[in-house]
DNA sequence: ATTTCTGCAAACGTTTTGCATGCCA
DNA sequence: TGGCATGCAAAACGTTTGCAGAAAT
């Protein structure tokens, strides 16, 4: 998805859009499978409009984003948000030594899947991790 | 495993066991199968001895039972830590709208259990939680 | 007596909120 | 213009840490 079919969708959505809003969906798109907290995106963001954005508003536009089924927020280990598009559909194992993360696809998870299933439990199959420790860490 | 056992466990690999710690251990065990948080192990044990313990001496006294392989704790979604005896092997699927948790014995993840093995990944069997909204809340 | 633990208070990092100003529609 | 979004600062939250006094060995 490109930052504009973003911005659409939540115009079209009766959203206002916003320079530093928009700012933040290409820094989003373009961090791609990057797993980026809250600070670099607000950072990035900030680059692309030249000026400050606070992280507070960060945080209100992911939560925007969320709400619209545009954007994920997940957290590695004990540590915060990471955000991601909302079709990046992958999990993570996340090192809780080393903070590398490891992407699998959906396709690997078929057990976990099926036990969701059997549970009628809707896990956002974006929306976990697991955390543990890498095997360089074991 | 009783609150005895925990102190026996600590006493024989020479840990100092002092009133706030077997009050700890005995919140934590008469909690079960609840999911504790730091503040309501706090609350316990506090209550077992009558007097108030710091939450900061929760977190030390689980740091050393986690330690010791007695405790782990765990952050279901993106509130705060969730303690559990070491020995109540399963996982969990928190829903992220009504805290509610639907626990799930290992033999039940077997899909995972590859996964990780295929990537040489030691998430600490308990020590994980998949987060997402159960199926009041879809 | 010595070592270590405790409570308190303060520091910390992340996230949220109140408010006056500024911007979008 | 009117309503909403923004930045800023401050508060809130969970967690960690330094320290002086208390307790365990």
């Amino acid at each position: 998805m490109t930052a504009d079919e973003m911005v659409e969708t939540l115009r079209s959505a009766g959203v206002r859009i916003t320079r530093p809003r928009r700012a933040i969906c290409e820094a989003l798109v373009s961090s791609g499978t990057e797993h980026v907290d809250i600070a670099t995106l607000a950072k990035r963001a900030s680059e692309l409009v030249d000026d400050h954005l606070d992280v507070s508003t960060v945080y209100r536009t992911v939560d925007l984003l969320e709400e619209h089924g545009l954007a994920h927020h997940v957290h590695l280990g004990h540590s915060g948000s990471i955000v991601h598009m909302a079709q990046e559909r992958h999990h993570h194992l996340a090192c809780e030594v080393c903070g590398r993360t490891v992407d699998v696809p959906l396709s690997e998870i078929g057990g976990l899947s099926d036990l969701l299933q059997r549970h009628q439990f809707g896990a956002d199959s974006v929306h976990f991790a697991v955390v543990g420790r890498c095997k360089v860490h074991e």
